[in-house]
DNA sequence: GATGTTAAGTTAACGCCGTTCACTTTTGTT
DNA sequence: AACAAAAGTGAACGGCGTTAACTTAACATC
């Protein structure tokens, strides 16, 4: 009947080496390498047999980006160990594991969240427990115990969210002393050292305590 | 002695027909369109004549964002003309002017913050006071007027433009109900209702008040 | 007004990219 | 050994940024 099987794991094991080399080459030259001829050398390849892997470009990089998504959950489990549950320091180890994993994957990073999104279908393949749901439980404890104030849990996390990318992304468009153009500042320049900084302001918040009626 | 003189403003006058042309590419399209060859078509001319006015297409680009930020100052500098000095509600109405150009100049925002930045050297054209200044100024107001708490100014602005720029690049990298997958949820899903959702967490801080010594 | 210099623009090409297609080689089973 | 399918190849298409050689147009000078 049948002339020739086709062997799932030997297959798994061809896609498994394409994803590693795109990864590399990925992390060694930022996005601008990823290539699938690049890719296709790396591997010892033609370009075109590629396809017979991957649909295109996209869905090699989608593969790619599942992969960091792991990594990235892996430094934000790292961190939330370190710190006892229902603490607001747990929720600060999540966001400097943030910018952690950030600065020390910046390709990664890049591709993750990469602000193109052309096509408004993507990141359809986030780990469903991936990073946000660790973080929206760590607010939950946090305030279960009373070291947080009783906002809906979704929200806080997602501020947090926010706070940590911003820093990043604004950190990777320009160098932060250029954009701020601080005379006289002193704020720090890395995105790690900058989140730290915010730690006061995100806990107690920007305006002044009321009490003040001196 | 010089047989030909140029005339420096007919030379401006076709570079910003270029610019013109690369601006509208943009915002139509997306930078998937802003290619030389789309522009050079559009203003009517090979896309080598292009070289004549611009060293290259990074160069062509600067100009575009330069133009962009132009128009983002707009922005603020209308919302901060809507709010008395000094007040929270006037640093409050620049961060959603942010998402309101954000949003409305979506094209625009993806170029003025690009990621990608693969050369290190970049943005070193953004207007002096463009922006970053306007909103360091409203901090500096709120803080002598007593409504902010008096923390270094810098570093306040820098966090505001962090939150915004946050909710706005997480929303441009993926649908937020899609990223947050909540259940239950009821989370605002456009960039804009979030932020000002935000608004009490900024205010306030995440942290539980102390006088809850119940 | 003819001339000569030079700015402005064109065409063609190079090497890169993602992708496709016709073709060849390899492989496993009967 | 024979065969059918899988796996891989090379060449090509159109698009990209960019460059180089060449043509055309404009103008100050004689």
């Amino acid at each position: 009947m049948s002339p020739r099987v086709v062997d799932p794991d030997r297959v798994a094991e061809v896609e498994a080496s394409i994803v590693e080399a795109a990864r590399d080459l990925l992390a060694e030259g930022g996005p601008a390498r990823l290539s699938m001829r690049q890719v296709a050398d790396r591997v010892g390849v033609s370009a075109a047999a590629l396809y017979r892997y991957f649909e295109n470009k996209e869905a090699l990089v989608r593969q790619v980006i599942g992969q960091a998504f792991l990594r990235f959950g892996e430094y934000l489990e790292r961190a939330a160990g370190t710190q006892p549950r229902g603490s607001l320091e747990r929720v600060q180890a999540l966001g400097e594991a943030y910018l952690e994993f950030a600065t020390e994957n910046e390709a990664y990073f890049r591709v993750l969240f990469s602000i193109q999104r052309d096509d408004p279908r993507a990141l359809e393949d986030i780990p469903e427990g991936g990073g946000f749901d660790l973080l929206r439980e760590a607010v939950e404890d946090a305030i279960e115990s009373g070291a947080m104030r009783p906002v809906q849990p979704e929200l806080v996390a997602l501020y947090l969210w926010s706070v940590a990318h911003g820093v990043m992304t604004i950190a990777l468009a320009c160098r932060i002393e250029e954009c701020v153009h601080s005379k006289a500042g002193g704020v720090p320049s890395t995105p790690l050292e900058l989140f730290r900084a915010f730690r006061t302001l995100v806990q107690d918040g920007i305006k002044a305590p009321v009490e003040e009626l001196v």
